[in-house]
DNA sequence: ATTTGTGCAAATCGTTTGCATCTGA
DNA sequence: TCAGATGCAAACGATTTGCACAAAT
């Protein structure tokens, strides 16, 4: 799907950013696994256990540096942390408040019709949909 | 339209909430100017500038006990704080990331339609949508 | 050689908590 | 009276930053 170190480096290098030991390996564990959701602190633990050696400052940046390249998605959640999409296409999530869980909507579901204009000079940039769910 | 000291004591009381001076004073700030979106931080600095006198962590306390009881809803955004909206009802945002500024849609805009099964044995408790705007 | 990235530890910032004191019913 | 509220300062947890060292082009 993307195990390819090749694919990487020039993922990599087509987002601007220097193909570094570390940006590589965080890749590899990022996207060869499908669509995922994660924070920093989930992130830097997976790399420990896989023998991955990455600060977690490095991550954070990592992860910034990624989402500025647009190869991966802030959820919009109030959540204490700060929760990543690996999937940038247009989809939507549920959020289990209770686990702080967010799952993954197909695409294509939830649009939203009726939008009013965006507020003076400005313009949209994304929509996002978040269905807040609880235990039955 | 809130004005009313009667009226805030009797919404506390009806919300299962002593009215000490605090809460009624901080439900005066909230709920008499229509609707807004506010911080601790600027509820802090707003009740300070008005000569009220109430302690950060007061602040926070009743915050959330306002939106435990209903008379505040949280706004679902990836900020680095919580926002608090007065308006309860029914209704969407903009988001402007840059400015960290919330600003409301009228209500009834903006309807989500073809909305999946929320996942095995969850219910909806809310739908919220936040539509990121960015200078043109 | 020069620029860019990394790691560490310390710093920051919003938020929460423990606990002694006070207040409303 | 006394459960519930408040205030303060310390604690917390996620994230950021400063800076010396290392790696990429």
């Amino acid at each position: 799907m993307m195990k390819n170190p090749k694919r990487l480096v020039n993922m990599l290098r087509n987002a601007g950013l220097r193909p570094t030991r570390q940006r590589v390996e965080l890749a590899e564990l990022l996207f060869s696994q499908g669509d995922r959701h994660v924070t920093a602190e989930n992130v830097h633990e997976e790399a420990q256990y896989a023998g991955v050696e990455v600060s977690l400052a490095t991550i954070y940046n990592t992860l910034h540096q990624f989402t500025d390249s647009g190869l991966l998605r802030v959820i919009s959640i109030d959540s204490n942390k700060t929760y990543f999409d690996t999937n940038t296409n247009n989809h939507h999530h549920f959020y289990v408040e209770a686990s702080d869980r967010v799952i993954d909507m197909p695409s294509g579901a939830a649009q939203v019709v009726n939008l009013p204009e965006p507020p003076n000079g400005m313009e949209v940039s994304r929509v996002d949909v978040i269905v807040h769910v609880r235990e039955k």
